[in-house]
RNA sequence: GGCGCCGUGGCCGAGUGGCUAGGCAGCGGCCUGCAAAGCCGCGUACAGCGGUUCGAUUCCGCUCGGCGCCUCCA
């Protein structure tokens, strides 16, 4: 199994089952809807981690929610952040929820790790890797000679990182970043800590919930490209700083696209999960993320969305009745054991669709959530089916066609097969 | 300006130095009372220009175009 890192630059192969395989994906700050596009990591690490045990590996998957920050203090309002993120948190965890793909094994939230990252900063600081400045406490660049590798950003070109726009007199270089944030005033959140009241930087705590739970040495963190810079790039330099090996594998999905441009809060061109999901249904969703590789940029269009309905229509098709012919299931991993390669395990599962291998083709769905569903019609559909059912028999067509179009008018498809009919959703 | 990704047939989208990807849509056919589903067949694609090579869509260079990051962002 390998996969494309961005730090390598190249396809890194992951040690032989059962691993382990311990993975964190940074997840989203919660402060208003989920649109889809912070969806695509939860979905790939889902996929990867039920395939990985389905590989035979151990396999745990972190994803954690970043439940204070700027953005929600301003979204907030006067409002309380505390009780915004919670919400939010909420309608985070029932969008996950309904993808169907299973939860990961931690969902650490950064105010429920408080303790951990105060430590680490400390070392930190301990170390000569940070200092504070009447309450801040910003991570020290220069002390980290390595600092870019992950970007490929040259040290001295790379901009100041300083949180608004006025760079801050406080720090010692303006390319330090912020661990710790002195409460300010109209910020209803804070913790005391050493250096005073605040709040944790934004970089800090996915290092520190990642450690948490996962250790010092892990396997894979991934997250969206656009957190290459300075986000990984921050996290990578806190932890390593320290003699951390921290992730050995970095992988960054491609930008969600809409109207042309990646799809964020900030260009107001969003979709939210709910919507997507209301609209589309999870398996529609789910199949439409199957089409691209991870790694690539995916467009979210109605047209795109019809393709991967009518995808998932076909297999559908498929699955209303049992097939006798024989998949090959090592076509399938070949195909994910190469860089989790989605779209090219898609063309294995129509392969098999066509063969009539239902077994494998039902297996090979269910590992990416796709469970096609049972069409159980109403009884006053089956009723009308079945007079249609009678007509026919007696030649009658005239009546046929007549309840056939009724049965339409109410929703459903009816198709005749073999032995009698099958009742279809329209 | 710096770092990086990408440009495949109407659309989506893998991949490879020479061998059919796959899907959606379309067209033709089989099947069907008519349909639907399904099956068979068809389009013969790799942005442009150079270069390397016996041979390039696949390697190198340039041009054009699109996108991401360098500021909060999955």
């Amino acid at each position: 199994m390998r996969l494309y890192s961005t730090l390598q630059r190249q396809k890194v192969e992951l040690p032989p089952p059962p691993g382990p395989v311990r993975m964190y994906f940074c997840g989203p700050t919660v402060y208003a809807r989920a649109h889809i596009g912070n969806a695509r990591p939860f979905v790939v690490g889902m996929w990867l981690r039920n395939w990985l045990r389905a590989r035979g590996y151990d396999a745990t998957f972190v994803h954690n929610i970043t439940d204070i920050n700027d953005k929600i203090y301003k979204a907030a309002g006067v409002g309380s952040s505390a009780e915004l993120a919670a919400r939010a948190t909420e309608w985070y965890l029932e969008d996950i929820r309904d993808f169907g793909l299973g939860l990961p094994d931690h969902l650490p939230k950064a105010t429920e790790t408080i303790p951990q990252i105060v430590a680490f900063i400390s070392e930190l600081i301990a170390s000569g890797l940070a200092y504070d400045v009447d309450g801040d406490v910003y991570f020290r660049v220069s002390s980290y000679p390595a600092y870019g590798q992950l970007s490929r950003q040259r040290v001295d070109e790379v901009e100041g990182q300083d949180e608004e726009d006025v760079p801050s007199p406080r720090k010692e270089d303006s390319r330090d970043f912020a661990l710790w944030k002195a409460n300010k005033p109209g910020e209803d959140t804070w913790w005391e800590s050493p250096w005073g009241r605040g709040r944790p930087g934004w970089h800090i705590e996915c290092s520190v919930m990642a450690e948490d739970l996962l250790g010092p040495v892990f396997e894979i963190h991934g997250g969206g490209l656009d957190l290459v810079f300075p986000h990984h790039e921050n996290e990578l330099a806190q932890s390593r700083s320290l003699g951390h090996e921290f992730a050995h594998i970095w992988t960054h999905n491609g930008m969600l696209r809409f109207t042309g441009e990646k799809m964020s809060k900030s260009e107001g061109n969003v979709v939210t999960v709910r919507d997507a999901l209301d609209r589309w249904g999870r398996e529609t969703l789910l199949l439409f993320f199957l089409t691209a590789h991870w790694s690539k940029p995916i467009d979210f269009s109605d047209e795109t969305m019809q393709q991967a309905r009518a995808q998932l229509e076909t297999f559908q098709n498929a699955l209303m009745n049992e097939g006798d012919g024989e998949g090959n299931w090592s076509d399938l991993e070949a195909a994910l054991e190469d860089d989790f390669n989605t779209p090219d395990a898609l063309a294995v599962l129509h392969g098999w669709r066509t063969a009539g291998a239902t077994d494998e083709l039902r297996r090979g769905l269910e590992l990416f959530g796709i469970r096609p569903s049972r069409f159980d019609a109403p009884d006053a559909i089956r009723e009308l089916a079945e007079e249609r059912r009678t007509a026919r028999r007696e030649g009658n067509f005239a009546d046929a066609d007549r309840l056939r179009e009724e049965i339409e008018a109410a929703g459903w498809e009816v198709r005749d097969v073999a032995d009698g009919y099958q009742l279809v959703p329209r």
